[in-house]
DNA sequence: CAATTGAAAATGTGATCACATTAATTGTTT
DNA sequence: AAACAATTAATGTGATCACATTTTCAATTG
């Protein structure tokens, strides 16, 4: 017999939760549209908790209503991709400051775990979960400052910027020179160690404009300052 | 014959609209519980577009989804409240600031039209409009920003804060002192007919600051600074 | 009279069908 | 062979029913 219960309560958050993951991984890619039979069947459930499921990212911005009904996932311009970012670093150096004090040894473990896979995919030119696991390492950071406003928000950005960083990181890939776009992880980590919030801050603002500028470049738009 | 189109094209976002201003003119109360047979009733229509209606607000914070499935309007908690008002005003004043350059007189226009209304409903003591016109000066306001990211993030903020927003305000009403309550809506739109960003910035602060701060007087918490 | 129990009502979730609208495909014409 | 028209297929929306869970409220017990 099994006595484990659900993961989750209501199928409409199995497929939920299913697709958020799928879309942090990059699995879907921009301008591409998605149907409700589509993924009823991909996912062998019934058409209403794909319904519900798919308002709930679209609400969020992961996906985007057509005019002509359909569902999508948007496609990303110049200026949106500016704004995204204005706001990832606003938010989450301050989410970043607010956790620092609350991160304790098993906390700081924990971190360094998911830094270890992250790195990992990189030298397996792992797109996929060199993506996720970089949104795994911040969600993770950020979910000791207690923030449950701005954690949403945040998330919010992650999912509308996932299906375009895959697009990138995928020619990065590519191109060969994968590994060497160095994240500041190793340098936040040690930052929190110290207790410097002024540094760890800097180091998000860094970390995150770093990315923004990779795929600035990538694109032959304007690079932020 | 009526020529007339439809003003929604789905009878889902006509009833998320409805939901949404009612939200927004705080008609709902922090803690009461919203259910499907009810609000279906009350608009005359089925499960089905109320089902992703909810969905949708819940998406977005407005709502909020209890672990016993029943769906809920937000309570309002001291720490809540200081991180929805520190988004709130650096998000805002951002915006205010990208929207400057874009009002032209015909937007002074419509700005000064919604304020006027806004006094009026301050003259009367109608807390439902007080509240709803209020939002309505930041989003025409903010609408020339041309921000697309950025907007949603903040109006999901004044979905959180509108049900608390209306009960303190009612509280304030009673109490006689309602219309000493100065918002600085007549300093914004000298601001910008100056078209001067700094101080259009820090009066969006202000306003927003002034707000927060009646709030935390009123329920004893800890004024911000 | 307060606490407990029982039945009955209400609620969110899921499944299935119908339908109007849109997209894709086939057939026809020039 | 290309452009257009007609037909067929696919899609999102809405309605209705079934059902498990939860809530409400009255009856019962101590």
């Amino acid at each position: 017999m099994s006595n484990e219960r659900p993961r989750f309560k209501t199928q409409q958050e199995a497929v939920y939760f299913e697709l958020r993951e799928a879309i942090l991984r990059g699995k879907f890619q921009p301008g591409n549209s998605v149907t409700l039979r589509g993924v009823a069947e991909m996912l062998d459930v019934s058409l209403m908790p794909v319904r519900e499921s798919l308002r709930r990212l679209t609400a969020e911005r992961a996906l985007q209503l057509l005019d002509n009904r359909r569902i999508a996932v948007p496609t990303m311009s110049e200026t949106r991709l500016e704004e995204i970012y204005i706001t990832r670093f606003t938010l989450e150096s301050f989410a970043a400051e607010k956790a620092m004090p609350n991160i304790d040894a098993q906390a700081m473990e924990k971190l360094e775990a998911i830094n270890t896979l992250h790195n990992r995919a990189i030298a397996e030119r792992d797109v996929e979960n060199y993506i996720y696991l970089n949104f795994e390492f911040h969600r993770q950071l950020y979910s000791y400052s207690g923030l449950e406003v701005i954690l949403p928000l945040i998330e919010s950005l992650w999912l509308q910027i996932a299906p375009f960083m895959r697009m990138i990181s995928d020619r990065f890939a590519e191109e060969g020179d994968f590994d060497e776009s160095e994240d500041k992880h190793l340098e936040i980590l040690e930052a929190i160690r110290k207790q410097n919030g002024t540094r760890l801050k800097h180091l998000i603002q860094d970390d995150i404009l770093d990315g923004v500028r990779i795929q600035q470049e990538m694109m032959g738009w304007e690079v932020s300052n």
